[in-house]
RNA sequence: GCCAACGUAGCUCAGUGGUAGAGCAGCGGUUUCGUAAACCGCAGGUCACAGGUUCGAAUCCUGUCGUUGGCUCCA
């Protein structure tokens, strides 16, 4: 299913599918024949190689590293003498322009080890490079005549065959992804096969731009930031709506898959963090506070509350297994510079619940919770997304066998559903195996969204039993979850994925009535009390605009319905309904448009 | 945390050493209009913060904070 292609740094480039916009442009890809995808990997690879050779003849003293393909574009990493300007990029792209003109036809060459590092002895990153590749490994060089570069190929046959393309912008990236080695400066480019596929990448990243949460917030009035607390959302009225009316959402699942609310408190003394592993493992993440000589931590997580919950009565297996849910707000430090408005934040709260169970009940609780969450996720309007199933790393703790009935129970569940998943092999937590649920933002950014973790550690170190069918203590499993993740990064996912047009039932304002004239305002008021008295938002807009005035800013308010009130419908008690998409549905009863509109909240059709 | 850019009115932005500007939003008035922007007027800013250079700083320099794009991280 996911077109695969290897970089030049060994790892795999993978084809996501979305509905996102940034996301068409990989389902467009994906959708293209595979000659299309096999042609603008070529010509990106091809454009690095000539981005590189202008590069160096404008910064001689440039060390480069490597220049790959990515899934729409390409770049190169140097380390040069000064960072790279805007003023450079075009100076480049001009260079890059008379190589492609010259068409240059690309040639590769094999070379023989002590050759390459010969050939490549000033360029300290590629000697790097040479020298870590296995023994028996190829070397091959690719040149298009002025320039060559240690390559594996897959290249245009010549310079000319580039296309259109254009650079983007430049970064910081370490050498090897490895934060204690040096810092390089990055050039992100594009290239595509015609000037009109390169015009619709770039109109599909201001697309993109347009729906991206933070701007949408702002105009929604949903929530906004301030220095005063970095990187943590103010929500206002309306955001306030909608992440509530996420939360009620879950609780009635929660009611139908048999899960209970729990509330526990926002701070503990540190001994629980001793004792959960946090103190020792993630403390650099934590707000710590000292008080009375004592020393405090506020919650980043709520697990260790739950064990606390499940540890104060002892337990049946007939009472297995107990699901907590808990939407109590955390707080996790992050490193300045990884934050990204909603998406990562540093207070938040999730739909988070914790399931003590036994290791046989393991499958039907990940079953019930996959089934929990693709109805959420179906009735949200995100069919697609990316699973990634981690197994076992390095350093764990639990049995192997342990670890086998859960990395089987997890796999053998997904394997059932019958949907496509990603292995990862050492990616599971040090605790136990996860599923992870991903899905992309605006800009073609993954989010993790739902997870399913097990557990092996917590209910060692809070020595939680329950009494087994034969009456000796067993030790129980705990398995994390959540659906939507941090609600704050999810409702950021959502507004960008339905570019603010929120459901119906989610919407800050659910209708708002527009009066014709000034003589009209008054039976619009009394639409808008039977909409409220059914339990609906909604409110008329009695400024003086003309009424299209109104239509544009109920529809820049992404208000699903729009109800018109002139002499005509005064007279009749009717509202002439239009809806957000466009649609004018005509005139219609007022108590009809109330039921009507009421059931659909109701329904959250 | 690292590399870089940026921070001017509620929002989007202009303003490169000489008294702070526009559009939108807001407020007041005129208009009372049939499905995406009527008209006139008013008000609104310690130019992120602190220090420095200068006769004079939004503008130049240093530091801090914050944001953005990447990288790294995301038990």
């Amino acid at each position: 299913m996911f077109p695969v292609a290897l970089l030049d740094d060994g790892r795999l480039l993978r084809t996501v599918v979305e509905r996102s916009p940034a996301m068409s442009l990989q389902q467009a890809s994906m959708n293209a024949d595979p000659n299309l995808i096999d042609l603008r990997y070529r010509m990106r690879h091809s454009a690095a190689h000539v981005m590189a050779e202008a590069v160096v003849k404008l910064f001689p003293e440039a060390q480069i590293a490597i220049g790959p393909p990515t899934e729409d574009g390409f770049y190169y990493d140097f380390e040069v003498s000064r960072p790279f300007a805007p003023e450079d990029l075009e100076a480049i792209e001009a260079l890059m322009r008379e190589t492609i003109t010259a068409d240059r036809p690309f040639a590769g060459e094999e070379l023989a080890r002590s050759a390459a590092l010969e050939r490549f002895s000033d360029q300290k990153f590629k000697v790097e490079i040479i020298s870590d590749l296995p023994e028996d490994e190829q070397i091959t060089v690719w040149s298009h005549q002025s320039w060559e570069d240690l390559c594996r190929g897959g290249h245009v046959d010549s310079t000319g065959k580039i296309g259109a393309f254009k650079l983007l912008s430049v970064a910081g990236a370490y050498w090897r992804g490895d934060e204690k080695r040096e810092m390089l400066q990055r050039i992100y480019g594009t290239a595509w096969e015609s000037q009109e596929a390169l015009d619709d990448f770039l109109e599909r990243v201001a697309e993109a731009e347009r729906r991206d949460h933070r701007r949408v917030g702002r105009e929604l009035d949903l929530f906004f930031f301030d220095p005063i607390s970095p990187a943590s959302p103010f929500f206002l009225p309306k955001g306030t709506i909608v992440l509530n009316g996420l939360i009620d959402y879950v609780k009635e699942l929660y009611v139908k898959y048999g899960y209970q609310e729990v509330t526990t408190p926002q701070i503990f003394n540190t001994d629980l963090w001793k004792q959960s592993g946090h103190y020792d493992n993630y403390l650099e993440n934590m707000y710590m506070m000292n008080v009375d000589d004592r020393e405090y931590g506020v919650k980043p997580m709520n697990c260790p509350a739950h064990a606390m919950l499940y540890a104060a009565n002892t337990h049946s297996y007939r009472e297995l297994p107990i699901r907590y849910a808990d939407f109590g707000r955390l707080h996790r430090y992050e490193r300045s510079g990884v934050t990204h408005g909603l998406m990562r934040v540093r207070t938040f709260s999730q739909d988070d619940a914790h399931i003590f169970c036994t290791l046989d009940q393991i499958a039907q609780e990940v079953n019930s919770f996959i089934a929990m969450l693709d109805e959420a996720y179906t009735l949200l309007g995100f069919d697609r997304m990316r699973l990634a199933l981690s197994l076992r790393p390095e350093k764990r703790v639990g049995t192997d066998e342990m670890w086998d009935r859960a990395e089987a129970a997890l796999s053998q569940v997904l394997d059932a559903s019958g949907r496509e998943y990603g292995i990862e092999p050492g990616e599971g937590a040090f605790y136990g195996p996860k599923i992870d649920f991903f899905v992309p933002d605006a800009l073609g950014r993954e989010w993790q969204l739902g997870t399913v973790q097990l557990d092996f550690s917590l209910p060692e170190r809070f020595d939680l039993h329950y009494a087994a069918e034969d009456g000796t203590l067993q030790r129980p499993v705990v398995i994390h979850r959540a659906m939507l993740g941090s609600l704050e990064r999810f409702m950021g996912v959502l507004i960008e994925h339905l570019a603010g047009a929120l459901p119906v039932w989610l919407s800050p304002v659910q209708a708002t009535v527009i009066p014709i004239a000034d003589r009209h305002i008054e039976f619009g008021q009394t639409v808008v009390d039977k909409l409220r008295a059914a339990g609906v938002r909604a409110d008329v807009d009695d400024g003086n605009d003309r009424m299209n005035a109104k239509i544009r800013a109920a529809q820049q308010r992404k208000i699903p319905y729009m109800l018109v009130v002139g002499d005509r419908e005064q007279e009749a008690g009717q509202v002439a309904v239009r809806e957000r998409a466009g649609g004018n549905l005509g005139a219609v009863d007022v108590d009809e448009f109330v039921t009507r509109i009421a059931r659909e909240v109701a329904d959250r059709a």
